[in-house]
DNA sequence: GTGTCATTTTTGATTCATTCAAAAATAGGT
DNA sequence: ACCTATTTTTGAATGAATCAAAAATGACAC
């Protein structure tokens, strides 16, 4: 269930997830390592070049399976479309560029998962805490600063 | 642009916020007062028994309106549509009911807004925090047990 | 290796939340 | 009461994601 090896040859994590390995899941996997925050656009995208026949349909399949198995993560930052990562069975967070929508991850700053202090008296029992940090990455940063020489504003 | 007076009649706020007084934005800010974490669908369904005619083009011109001008904020946890709450001003986060979808508020428990550190390192210049809990609501948690009642798993 | 069957992919349509756009209605100052 | 910019209405369009049935394929037993 945990991603124990994460380096592993795509075939042999996908199998040990419990899932047929299959062309289009190797390449799904693939996409998800050279680009760690996916939409499954961004997935069909890359793999539809080496696979021709593919269709986005079986991207949402292979990802949505993913998810299931625990191999990957689907996060959705909100005005985002659902985003998958790799990186699971840890505790990060994200960072998200308001101006590119760039995601990156954040190593949790305070403790062990659910980084929180969980809320009392809500009646809630809590299973996790997700932490979206929003703000300008640097790209975006010097962008607008090139707009805008001077330190106006 | 802050919540200064969230009391105040409907007309009140809506005219301090500098937008225009109308039956329908009347309507929606009753509504959201009624059911403080309301999508568009839920405000239409409230709005619609009293203003015959609405639409629900409207309620989604409303909220964002209101949105806008800062009287109301616009929420979207992963796997809901969007929710809109006149909470605005202070930090406070959520937490979302995995069975029902319940959004029920959670005061910031470390400190004042954003509470949270930041994340250093990352070169993002980080604006705000969200942190979003998820777990099992009360009457969730009674249903299952229901369900099941021996302490099995 | 071959056959078999469950799983996966393909194809195409469908849903849902949300946005866009133009015409009709209305708020609020003059 | 009038005028004009703003708002609401109406209807269509978009994008992400899901559903469903038919065709293709992986992996096991033989």
């Amino acid at each position: 269930m945990l991603d124990s090896q994460p380096d592993a040859p795509a075939d042999a994590l996908i199998r040990g997830a419990g899932l047929r390995v299959t062309t289009t899941r190797v390449a799904v996997l693939e996409a998800l390592r050279a680009r760690p925050h996916a939409t499954a656009d961004d997935v069909f995208a890359r793999v539809s070049g080496t696979l021709a026949g593919t269709s986005k349909q079986s991207v949402y399949n292979a990802l949505g399976d993913f998810a299931d198995a625990g191999l990957a993560r689907r996060i959705e930052p909100a005005g985002h479309s659902g985003t998958f990562e790799l990186r699971v069975g840890d505790n990060h967070h994200h960072v998200v560029c308001t101006g590119c929508g760039r995601i990156d991850d954040v190593d949790c700053v305070v403790g062990a998962a659910p980084c929180l202090h969980v809320p009392e008296g809500s009646g809630f029992v809590i299973e996790t805490a997700e932490v979206t940090f929003w703000g300008v990455c640097p790209d975006c940063r010097a962008e607008s600063e090139a707009e805008k020489p001077r330190g106006s504003r």
